[in-house]
DNA sequence: CCGAATGTCTCGACGACCGAGAGATTAGGG
DNA sequence: CCCTAATCTCTCGGTCGTCGAGACATTCGG
C-alpha cells in the first residue's frame, strides 16, 4: 500500500502543479487587458450566469466572488470603464442593477478561453473512453472531498 | 464526435469547478491565519523548497511568486511579523536572507494540507490502477497544454 | 400609506503592491 | 590589495483593491 500511496501523492501534486499554472494563465489573460485577479473571476462568473439564463446582478456578483458591497461597486466601476460590462438597471426591481458583456469583451474572452479549451479538448484526443470516464469521476470526487474539507 | 466533445468540456469545467473549490480552501487556510493569498502561496513556495533542500533566499521567493522586491520585503516582513518565517542571513554570502519556517508553522500546515491530501488519498479508493493511471496522464497533458498556452 | 427590508452606492481608511533608488556585500581584473 | 561592476536586500512614495459604516432609492407587507 505504501506503493500506492506514494502514486496517489503524486497525483495530488500534479493537480497543484495544474492549479498553479491555470492561475497563470488568468494573469497571462488579465494583464494586458488591465485586469486583475478578481476582475477576470468576475467576468468569469458574469459569463455563467449569462450563459446560465440568469444575468447576474450586482449583489449576486459580490455573492459569486466574495466581495463585499462597496468593492464591488468598485469593481463594476472598473469594468465599466474599461468596457467590458455596462449596467442596465433592471425594470422589474429598479433597486437591481444587471451586468451585461460587452460584445468586445465577450469576443476577447472566447478567443482566449474558448481556444484553450479547444487546445484541451483536443489534447483527450490520445484517451479512451474508459480513461475519460475515470478521469471524470476522479474529478468529480476529488471536488467533493475539497467541498466538504472544513 | 460531437457526442464526445461535449463530455470533454465537461471535463474542462469539472476541472475547473475544482480549481475553485482548492482556492476556496486555501482561503480558508489563510483567513484565521491572518494570512493574505499572497502569503499562503509564498508559504507553500518556502515550504516547497525547503523541502527539496534548497532554502528560499529572499529574491528566490520573489521569483517564485512574481513579486518586485520591495514587496517581497514586505511579504517577509508580514510572515516574520505572524511567526511564520525568520530570517538568516547566510553566512556564506552575507548579502542574502534565507527564509527559515518556523516549527509552529510548519505543524499548522501540515495539519491542515496534510489532512485535505489524505483525504483525497482515501477517496481514490475506489479507483483502479488502470484508473489512476489514466488520470495520471491526463493531468500531465492537460498541464503540457496550458503551460504552452501563451 | 407607512415602516421594515432590500439593493446599490458614497465615503474614509487600511493594506498590498510596484518603481526607483539607496545601502551593504561579493566577485574579478588590474 | 583596491576599485569597479554586479548582486541582494531594504526604504520611500505613490497607486490600486478592499472593507465597514452609513446614505439613498425602491419594493413589500400589513
Amino acid at each position: 500500500m505504501a506503493r500506492n500511496d506514494g502514486d496517489r501523492a503524486e497525483l495530488a501534486l500534479l493537480l497543484r502543479r495544474l492549479t498553479v499554472e491555470l492561475d497563470a494563465v488568468g494573469e497571462r489573460f488579465a494583464k494586458p487587458q488591465g485586469l486583475g485577479r478578481t476582475d477576470v473571476r468576475a467576468v468569469i462568473a458574469i459569463l455563467d450566469a449569462t450563459r446560465r439564463g440568469e444575468p447576474l446582478t450586482a449583489g449576486g456578483l459580490g455573492a459569486a466572488v466574495g466581495l463585499s458591497s462597496a468593492s464591488v461597486t468598485a469593481l463594476v466601476d472598473r469594468l465599466e470603464r474599461a468596457g467590458h460590462v455596462h449596467r442596465v438597471r433592471d425594470a422589474a426591481d429598479r433597486r437591481r442593477v444587471v451586468l451585461q458583456m460587452s460584445e468586445a469583451s465577450m469576443a476577447a474572452g472566447a478567443a482566449f478561453f474558448g481556444g484553450l479549451q479547444r487546445e484541451l479538448v483536443t489534447a483527450m484526443d490520445g484517451f479512451s473512453d474508459d480513461d475519460l470516464d475515470a478521469v471524470r469521476r476522479w474529478l468529480t470526487a476529488m471536488t467533493e472531498v475539497v467541498v466538504a474539507h472544513r
